[in-house]
DNA sequence: CATTTATGTCAACAATACTGACGTATTTTG
DNA sequence: CAAAATACGTCAGTATTGTTGACATAAATG
């Protein structure tokens, strides 16, 4: 606590630091949940897919390819397998009929449960031992790499 | 400065809101390398392997496939494509001869640099933007994300 | 000398993305 | 109301990055 201001801050090293920090991070926060999909043939991307539907149910496929940042074709794949396996189900608009809503099946809630078990563990572990505050500092290093158009995705996420 | 420890912490959202940041944090980090590296026919994982050996030259193949926990097979390809392309060169071992040991050409060192003007950018500008402290935080959560084998890694790089 | 190590290569396959083209239902607009 | 735009789906072809398994070679090691 009370740490000094670091005299030389923004060093060529520091920056390579970050990268590989990024680079050994990521992998270890997939890790685990990579090897829960693979059990049932599902991969990253029904897990993204997975995860925003939860958290939003009722998407729509717009909603989604805008988030994702995917072709209509490979979410369409992604989309498709869930559905047969029984894990997403689509719904017709009610205002808007061309649209499909995107909900998931009990099913699907256990699976996504399952994967946030596995995930929340490492990131509660991670947050837990390196604190609030440094919480707060990794999020707004994130968010700082963000893309404008990611950002205001990530911002009204949490209303 | 002196925020109040924040009185409900590593709530589910808390976690939603890091799982969330890394997705697009990690995004942003990529974006600009991936664009660069598409012109010339590669991808990430050429850029990968070019930033290890950029940061300490003469590594060996064995060391390569260890830090970036992929197989030979694939690694064969990637360095297959980086020396066809004149960015990378292979020299015998002189102690064990053999090992390959993989050195930057001139030109290698000039696509490294590029992409890392890109990407440094980009980092530098989140860093700044953040705080000195942010990193910190920034870094030490990241390394709590890391599986054990990765951390020894990521720590040992940095002597 | 037998074994292990470091590396390379061939072949087949899988997950995830892409582009381009076309089709259908539905809604909006001039 | 007819034309255009929108939301979605699908077919076909391709690329990147990863996997397993099998086999080969040269060099180091016990």
């Amino acid at each position: 606590m009370g740490k000094m201001p670091n005299p030389r801050f923004l060093r060529d090293e520091d920056l390579t630091q970050g990268i590989e920090a990024l680079f050994f991070g990521y992998r270890g926060f997939t890790a685990g949940p990579d090897l829960l999909l693979a059990d049932r043939g599902l991969g990253r991307a029904h897990h993204r897919a997975l995860h925003f539907i939860a958290r939003e149910p009722g998407l729509t496929v717009g909603k989604v390819l805008d988030i994702l940042d995917i072709t209509k074709q490979s979410l369409s794949r992604v989309l498709r397998e869930l559905m047969d396996q029984n894990l997403v189900e689509q719904r017709q608009g009610e205002q808007d009929r061309r649209q499909r809503h995107l909900w998931l099946t009990v099913e699907g809630e256990a699976l996504i449960a399952s994967l946030r078990m596995v995930q929340d563990a490492v990131v509660r572990k991670a947050f837990a031992n390196a604190g609030a505050e440094a919480v707060e500092g990794f999020l707004s290093v994130l968010e700082g790499l963000m893309s404008p158009e990611d950002l205001a995705k990530f911002s009204t996420m949490r209303k």
